[in-house]
Order: C-alpha cells, then sequence, then structure tokens
DNA sequence: TTCATTATTTAACAAATGTAAAAGGATACC
DNA sequence: GGTATCCTTTTACATTTGTTAAATAATGAA
C-alpha cells in the first residue's frame, strides 16, 4: 500500500487511522495484458490505484473500440460519471499491460466519508484534479490540430507512445489509425 | 437569492443558518451585453450563479476568439481549473447578453468549509456536476462529427443557437463560422 | 524457429473542414 | 431614417482527415 499511502497524503492531511480505514476497504488485484476490469454497462462501484502497469478506459462506437483515457503508475482510475451518478457506464476498464492494481471499494468508501472527513476530503481532491484534467483535455481536442494533439502527447506523456499500441492512441486523439500514422511518418 | 436558493437545495441539504453564511458573501451585479466580467489572465476569485442572461467562457488562439462553454439562468460558472489550483487562468468570461449575476466570493466560501459541511458538501457536488458534464463534452467532441455535434446542441440546449450569435457557436462545436453555415444550410 | 495473428504503414481516392474573399442581412448608433 | 459596423452565408480552392484495401512489420503461441 506504499504507493497509494504516498499518492493520499500528497494530496491531503491522513491520520494513521484514516489510513487503515482506506486499506480495510481496498483490495489488490492482478490482471493480464488485454484483461476486462470493468465490462461496458457496469455501474462503476470501485475506484482504481495503479500499483503496476497501466489501464485505459474505453467504449464502443458504431462498433469501433474507443480508448477515452489511459494511465499508468501512481494514478487513480475511475468511470467519473458512473461513481457518481451511480448509473451503469457504457465504458468499460481494460488493463493495457499486465498490472497490479488497488481496488477501492467505493460505496464503502461514501459511507466512511459520513464519519470521516479527512477521507472526505482527501477523495474530494482527486475527483477535482480529474476535473481539471477534464478541462485541460477537453481543451486540447476542442483547438487544436491532430499534429498538435500527438505533439502535446509526445511532450507530456512520451512513455504512452512506446507503451500503448499506436491504435489505441488514434482513438485517444479523436483521430483514426491511418491519420496518426501520417502524423508519425512527418516526424521522420 | 431566490433562484440561488432553489438551486442550492436541490444539490444538498442546507438549514437557514447555512444558506445565510453563502448570502453573506454573495452579491448581485449586473452586466451589459459584451461587458467582461472577468479578464483573461486573473485568477478566478468568484462563482458567477445567472439569475438572468447568459456568460461564455473565451479564450484566445493565436489572436481568435474561441468560445469554451457558455450558460444560461440557473446555472454556475467559474473557470475551474483556476479556481480551485488558485492560478492565473488564460480565459475569460464575458455577458453574452444583459445579464444579472450572482457572485459568490471563492475564497470566504473556502473558509466557511472549515466551519460549515453541509456548505462544503453543496460546492462540492457543484464541482461534481461540472466534472460529468465535462465528461459527456469530451465524449462528444472526441467522437462526433461536427454536424453530430450540432444535431445534439440543437436537441439538448436549442435556446442555445437563438441566443448565442452564431460566430461563438462554431468554436464552441470546435469548428469554422463557415463550416458552421454549411452544416445549417444542409437543415432547411 | 515457424506460422498465424495482430499491429502499423502506405497508397489511392472520397468526404469533410479550413481559408480567404465577397455578398447579403441584421443591428446599433448618430 | 440613414450609415457604419458586425454577423452570417456563399463561393472557390487548398488542406486535412476518413475509408478501403493492400503491403509490411511485429508479436505471440505451438
Amino acid at each position: 500500500m506504499d504507493q497509494l499511502t504516498q499518492k493520499l497524503k500528497s494530496l491531503s492531511k491522513l491520520s494513521e487511522d484514516s489510513l487503515n480505514a482506506i486499506f480495510e476497504i481496498t483490495q489488490l488485484v492482478t490482471f493480464k495484458k488485454g484483461d476486462v476490469v470493468q465490462e461496458i454497462g457496469k455501474t462503476c462501484k470501485n475506484l482504481y490505484f495503479i500499483n503496476q502497469g497501466c489501464l485505459r478506459i474505453f467504449y464502443l462506437k458504431d462498433g469501433t473500440d474507443i480508448t477515452e483515457s489511459f494511465e499508468f503508475e501512481n494514478s487513480f482510475v475511475a468511470r467519473g460519471e458512473s461513481l457518481l451518478t451511480m448509473k451503469p457506464s457504457n465504458k468499460g476498464i481494460e488493463a493495457v499491460e499486465n498490472s497490479e492494481i488497488l481496488q477501492i471499494n467505493t460505496p464503502k468508501l461514501f459511507e466512511l466519508f459520513e464519519k470521516n472527513l479527512q477521507i472526505e476530503r482527501a477523495f474530494h481532491r482527486i475527483i477535482e484534479q480529474s476535473y481539471i484534467q477534464q478541462i485541460n483535455r477537453l481543451e486540447s481536442l476542442q483547438f487544436h490540430t491532430a499534429e498538435e494533439r500527438y505533439k502535446q502527447l509526445f511532450e507530456e506523456k512520451s512513455e504512452a507512445i512506446l507503451r500503448i499500441p499506436l491504435k489505441f492512441i488514434a482513438s485517444y486523439l479523436g483521430i483514426t489509425q491511418v491519420s496518426l500514422s501520417r502524423i508519425r511518418a512527418q516526424f521522420k
């Protein structure tokens, strides 16, 4: 739980008791490359923290697999809109690599909020940070060309291009694989 | 304050005392069409609630005015990324129509959080809702064509097309005015 | 290793969107 | 009311991106 502890402490002040309360509703799980962590159509009842590996959130648009987002070590992953509304998500989560994941039970987490303000605040920080991330992503998609978006990804998250299949990168950037290939060809 | 009261109560349980504490840090302001409510470059220290009128968040990309978002009556408006990070925003806020706005002082609001959990929770709801909105907007931009995005706006927020100049709508949809005009021409 | 499968690139053509400029419309101000 | 300004549409052409299909490269399993 070391990595998770450090991450949580970096967000908000947390006592040992608070941390232990969180650990009690947390489970270590492992997935193999390609495993489905959460199926499309289910309501999101877990918040994931990546110890090792890579997860992606995806969905199907007219039968085509679309990558909404991906995360690496020391990041949280959840289908926020489902977690917060308690409604089924049209998105799924998949392991892009063999992964070691901490799985936090969110119904129990929300119960903890009622008795422990420290915990509530820490997890609100996570939501806030996801929100800020989302605002920046929107700006990128709204007004940068596909080439600019690729460059930006290359600069800010270059490991993504090394660790994630390009077909996932393409849909993440909102373009086709062919288009991404053309952009990459210019770079040489 | 009626509209704001109703809105807040719809989000979370709030006592009269809590509501009054919020009102104490809230100010009624009016703007004329075209007025700048918040300048680009300033740190966001207010959360706005629209009693009457319309606000838009915008920024400049290579000298071109881009509309990031707009809101009408009974909605909150803020540059979330600046409000939460306390850093200057590269975006501004403008009144699209003559508007009557309630302006909530956020540094004081954050102080209230420390003493009043009800208030903290109510405003976290606002952030959560903005976050969900943002997720859906991203999905729309990432994988719908410009035509689909226009149709969607038409169906979900048709008043926007009536009340907001099309040049603002175009950049909001991530396309040029010319392109929007072409899409609209097909609809006749 | 070898073969089958999957991922990536390339090519050719079609469709969508951008750019620049001009023409109409609508609006605001004197 | 008239004029200037701003908004919207249209046109013509350039560029980007999508689609389909094929070729090449990389990967994984027997």
